[in-house]
DNA sequence: TGGTTTTTGTGATTTTTTTCACAAAACACC
DNA sequence: GGTGTTTTGTGAAAAAAATCACAAAAACCA
């Protein structure tokens, strides 16, 4: 099967949509609804769905609940997705600050920083030191951290959640992580972003 | 010129490591290194090169120096850039505390949200009301702004922020905004970042 | 100086991604 | 039950992006 970053991208976005669609009371979609709703082309809706087997009724499009519930399946919504956070700064406290993570059965189990001064084992989520990193992740099983360090200990950072276990992660560290094979890295890079719609208003200015 | 985001992006990932390879000593690159630093391949790296006329020196590679400024140049880097932030909650706040944008000349000048709790015309970023946004925006000249209210205020408030005189958004709320031609829009979706990590993980971890 | 090596710059090629276009299914209405 | 309309599902076509591959320039070396 031909499953690529950017077709398993947008059927997220479909379910986000969809979700708000079932919230305002909607009952059921055309590949076209979904198409807007993401900013895509219809065709290329029903193509990834196609990619998964998933499929509407000619003329009758597709119904909502009956979607997202093969989308939850898809994508293993339905089991609780346990997550740490490494580096309590600005971005780490916002994520775990963040309650519509609950929603989706994202669980932020636990956080990790270097600085004693923010510790807290009697938080909600419990801040611990690096030292117990590997150990939490090796005893509860943890698959998943989310990196919130300075750029320049994010490799360091890396490299010991890896060899503890950890199989996926979200980096908000600008630098591009060296990672073994069967690690999948994610990158959020919140300047680069900034720094892109910079350059295009800039762009658009220059044109007229 | 063929210049696509994809290409840009890279551009100022690019810059990003020649960032760091400078901080660390370095005074010339191979489009090698640059390629490896960014996890791409390096005629690529001389392809985003070539379609901005920078160049090298054959066998010599890149000067490291010389490199940033032309991409300085190409990006307006050396002109201050200035934003508001709309919403002041987690994500608000960390972009406000961050110090690092300081070093890439983004100021963000202004802060803006609905809840009177919020309003602090002393700090030293200002939030203001929203009554303001739409004045404040057209007296200061702002063409960039951050959204990071509730997904259900989003539309509405880029509609405001847009008819102002806005011309570039960094969207960190989940839905795609309907935008008109001359506004650029990046979106920014944490969430999304962590399922699309979970849906690998979970793929790696069948695959074995 | 002339041969050898390294690395750039770019056209050609390949791969990937998106869009088109249309047959087939489903329904609605008469 | 037949006719017309809508919308899916998917091969085929087009467009976009990445990679290859190699000539040419520069440096090095003997
Ligand atoms: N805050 C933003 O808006 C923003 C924007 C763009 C990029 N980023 C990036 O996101 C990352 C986090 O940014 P932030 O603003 O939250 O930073 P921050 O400085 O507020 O927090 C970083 C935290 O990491 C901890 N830390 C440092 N070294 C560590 C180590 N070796 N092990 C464990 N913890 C360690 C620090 O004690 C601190 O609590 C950085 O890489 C930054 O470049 C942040
Ligand atoms: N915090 C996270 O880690 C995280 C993760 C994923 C997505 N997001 C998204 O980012 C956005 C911001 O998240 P957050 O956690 O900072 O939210 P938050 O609830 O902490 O803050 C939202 C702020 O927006 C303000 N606001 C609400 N309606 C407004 C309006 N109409 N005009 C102006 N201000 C308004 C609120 O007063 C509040 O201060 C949301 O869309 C959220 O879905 C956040």
């Amino acid at each position: 099967m031909k499953t690529t970053k950017n077709c398993i991208t947008r059927l997220y976005q479909y379910r986000e949509a969809l979700y708000r669609m079932k919230t305002s009371g909607c009952q059921k979609v055309f590949s076209n609804d979904l198409a807007e709703a993401i900013g895509a082309n219809s065709s290329q809706v029903r193509k990834d769905f196609s990619l998964f087997g998933i499929s509407g009724n000619k003329r009758g499009g597709y119904g909502i609940h009956e979607l997202m519930d093969q989308l939850d399946t898809l994508f293993n919504k339905n089991q609780m997705r346990k997550i740490i956070v490494v580096g309590v700064g600005n971005i780490g406290r916002a994520l775990m600050n963040y309650e519509s993570f609950a929603r989706e059965l994202i669980l932020i189990e636990a956080a990790f920083d270097i600085d004693p001064m923010k510790y807290d084992r009697e938080a909600l989520i419990p801040v611990l030191p690096m030292e117990e990193l590997q150990d939490y992740i090796t005893h509860n099983k943890i698959k998943m951290a989310i990196i919130a360090v300075p750029y320049f200990a994010a490799q360091q950072v890396f490299d010991l959640m890896s060899a503890a276990g950890i199989r996926g992660v979200v980096n908000f560290s600008p630098v591009s992580l060296k990672t073994p094979e069967d690690v999948f890295v994610n990158n959020v890079n919140v300047q680069l972003e900034i720094d892109i719609v910079h350059y295009f208003v800039n762009a658009l200015d220059k044109k007229e």
